[in-house]
DNA sequence: ACAACATATGCCGGTCACCGATATATATAG
DNA sequence: CTATATATATCGGTGACCGGCATATGTTGT
């Protein structure tokens, strides 16, 4: 386990098994939903990331069916993704609260009055 | 400029900068504070970084000075830079609102009582 | 009948941010 | 005089992500 922070993708997938269990395909759409269209996952990165994502015990795989003469493997989010997902989101909402926090209390930036220190 | 959301690394970087400018050393110790520890940034990925986020114009060098007979460098976060960050914590502030109330909401696991809808 | 598109999974090569190690140099503490 | 803190910088390796390609079936349009 390596204990580095989730990435953009690898979030907004574990996001998307949040609530239920999905299939690949269904993913990719979901997170086009999900970010109202701005992030497009590749299948590349898709299928990498599960299976990733499945040898680190983070989802599993729920089943596998057979839909219109299409096969599909429906992936769940596994306990250990649960938590994990708790506490990123968790560092995340600390993360942006401390840049907010700076962000407003900012002291003054490039133009600067004559009088200025060093 | 890469559209691509900030890594976790950057993402710091430039919200020790949003306060107030200040040099590489001093990036690493503050981002120590932030993080409570957890996050103890190399020189390897800070300098990289630091070029990276130059190059982009997110970030500038305010000035050079010499402490203690120790040169430094004094990056100041660009008006490029404070605008991403700005934006890349709306971004992760959505992404976490939705992972919580996927979480919240989700559908019974694996074990699952028994009059519990579908 | 055929083309185009949506559904669905999967592999492979390239890129690039990050990491760990190493190098350099000065000031201070023991 | 050695170790630690301050301070900057480079280099090689790893791995997530991307873009492209391959494969196959179902649906829609002409």
């Amino acid at each position: 386990m390596s204990d580095r922070p989730l990435q953009e993708p690898t979030l907004l997938l574990l996001t998307a098994l949040a609530d239920e269990p999905r299939h690949g395909y269904g993913l990719i759409q979901e997170i086009d939903a999900i970010s109202q269209g701005r992030v497009r996952m590749r299948t590349g990165t898709l299928y990498g990331a599960l299976d990733r994502l499945l040898q680190q015990g983070l989802i599993q795989i729920e089943r596998e069916e057979v839909v219109d003469g299409r096969a599909r493997k429906v992936y769940a989010l596994a306990e250990a993704g649960r938590s994990a997902l708790a506490a990123e989101t968790e560092r995340l909402r600390a993360v942006v609260a401390e840049a907010e926090r700076r962000m407003a209390a900012r002291r003054a930036p490039v133009t600067r009055p004559k009088g200025a220190l060093a």
